[in-house]
DNA sequence: GGTAGCAGCCTCACCCGTTG
DNA sequence: CAACGGGTGAGGCTGCTACC
């Protein structure tokens, strides 16, 4: 069964004869025959009853009229929901983001990319660098925002913006004010880290231990938020928290 | 006047050989 | 090996004509 067949039995049905349908849609008068010769074929039930110029739907072309406009109104609406996905209006969005940049930039961007585009379905899925760049490789995600990845993930990576990363660390702790503040400072300090899986991790591990400061505390947190509160809180008397 | 059937034309996809 | 062009067949449409 064809849409042009449905067409054409609904524009035969509303026009009250072939000819009418012919004109209506432009064809000629013996492709609107075949049409419906067609589509009664392959229902293997007549559509209409032929009594000389008389023609009525039969019961089976009653039950075709009954569910036939609705099959070409969803038709049309696909089509059209084509058109919007090739066209880039319309379609479905799957996004990861790494923290903090998925609560510190992301938001703004994505009210906007909203209104821009509001037929768009978009899924965020926030993680560290680790759990995120593996689903852009498995195909899970269609794209992420996130720390480079390693070189054998076969993955592209387009550079966005440069983060700084800096130390925070308690007001009144002794090296607060020192300026400038060097790495090889740290020695000896408890310094709290970020999971592996975050992409900045492996930058302060790389950074310190080329400077001879050995950045492992055995304190590891998953939470930038967290991390911020152990510092406030003053975890131990030297509590130091490197991230962005 | 309206519908059905037939012959012919046109378009398009596919296949295959040729060419660079 | 890829690109190009010609041959072929299928499908769709039209115009004409017969039939009801």
């Amino acid at each position: 069964m064809e849409l042009r067949q449905l067409e054409t039995f609904l524009t035969i049905v509303r026009e009250g004869s072939f000819v009418k349908a012919a004109e209506k849609l432009q064809y000629a008068q013996s492709t609107i025959t075949i049409h419906i010769q067609q589509l009664e074929a392959e229902l293997g039930v007549k559509l209409f009853a032929r009594q000389g110029k008389q023609m009525q739907l039969t019961e089976a072309g009653k039950a075709l009229w009954e569910q036939a406009d609705a099959l070409r109104q969803r038709a049309v609406a696909l089509q059209q929901a084509m058109q919007e996905i090739i066209a880039g209006d319309a379609g479905h969005i799957r996004l990861g983001a790494i923290e903090p940049t998925a609560s510190l930039r992301l938001a703004p961007l994505l009210i906007a990319f909203s209104h821009e585009f509001p037929k768009l379905q978009l899924t965020l899925e926030v993680g560290n660098a680790a759990m995120v760049n593996p689903r852009v490789s498995s195909g899970d995600l269609d794209f992420a925002i996130s720390s480079p990845p390693e070189s054998h993930t076969g993955l592209a990576f387009e550079p966005l913006f440069f983060e700084a990363l800096s130390i925070l660390l308690p007001e009144h702790h002794p090296l607060a004010h020192k300026e400038p503040l060097e790495a090889a400072d740290l020695k000896g300090q408890r310094i709290l880290l970020t999971d592996r899986g975050c992409g900045y991790r492996a930058v302060v591990e790389k950074a310190l231990l080329s400077q001879g400061v050995n950045p492992f505390s055995g304190i590891e947190m998953g939470s930038i938020e967290v991390i911020k509160q152990a510092v406030q809180g003053k975890w131990g008397s030297r509590c130091f928290q490197v991230l962005q």
